[in-house]
DNA sequence: GGACTATATGAGTATATAGTCATTCACAAG
DNA sequence: CTTGTGAATGACTATATACTCATATAGTCC
């Protein structure tokens, strides 16, 4: 029984981390299965499958089986939205910041 | 030099945390001070005080002295139609997830 | 059944995080 | 310059997180 402001904190958290970030930018196409996405975003399976399923968790991802292989995928549009607002964001800041910033 | 990658993890890990969405909340209509926020939220002068810089130094927020005040403020429109896309998503999640769910 | 492939999980480690309490710093006003 | 108020910080603790390596599951195909 979680408040609100736990379940907003939860699908936020499940976007606030690099290898994460990576893996949403790889599905940002479609689907895909986990034997595509850890070799493209360049981390162990493992670690792969424990960010996917806590994705997964969080309602940011949904999952699809066909025989050995599980296609994930991102679940809402908002995640794409809330992703390019962040990016913008990211942009504005970057001309702010000079301790930072790689060529983008 | 971090990446962009980062960048947007840091952006998205200053929303993501109960007690830093309470504060977003509370800043919605308009900038505060250090002084009113904390009461508001229910949480110590000094956790609140460390909340507020985090997300000062990830660019969620703005800050401005006036004598001994320190007024916050939001920084970005993008964070606010972050957390309505994110409030969104979270009352669709709710109707999968008997397992949470406590009257919005 | 056994071999093979794709994914998940157990156990462990190292680091990060949120929080508390006490103290310090910054500024204002008498 | 002392007192008071608002905000930040040091030191600490408890918990969560990301990651790795090794192993277990689940499904396919012979």
């Amino acid at each position: 029984m979680k408040e609100l402001v736990e379940l907003r904190a939860e699908i936020l958290k499940a976007l606030a981390q690099p290898t994460r970030l990576k893996i949403i930018d790889f599905l940002r196409d479609g689907e895909r299965c986990v034997c595509e996405i850890f070799p493209a975003i360049g981390e162990e399976q493992s670690n792969t499958s424990r960010h996917l399923n806590m994705m997964l968790a969080a309602g940011v991802l949904s999952r699809r089986k066909e025989g050995l292989k599980i296609y994930y995928a991102i679940k809402h549009a908002e995640i794409l939205q809330i992703m390019d607002l962040v990016t913008g964001m990211v942009k504005v800041e970057i001309y702010g910041r000079h301790d930072l910033l790689k060529a983008v």
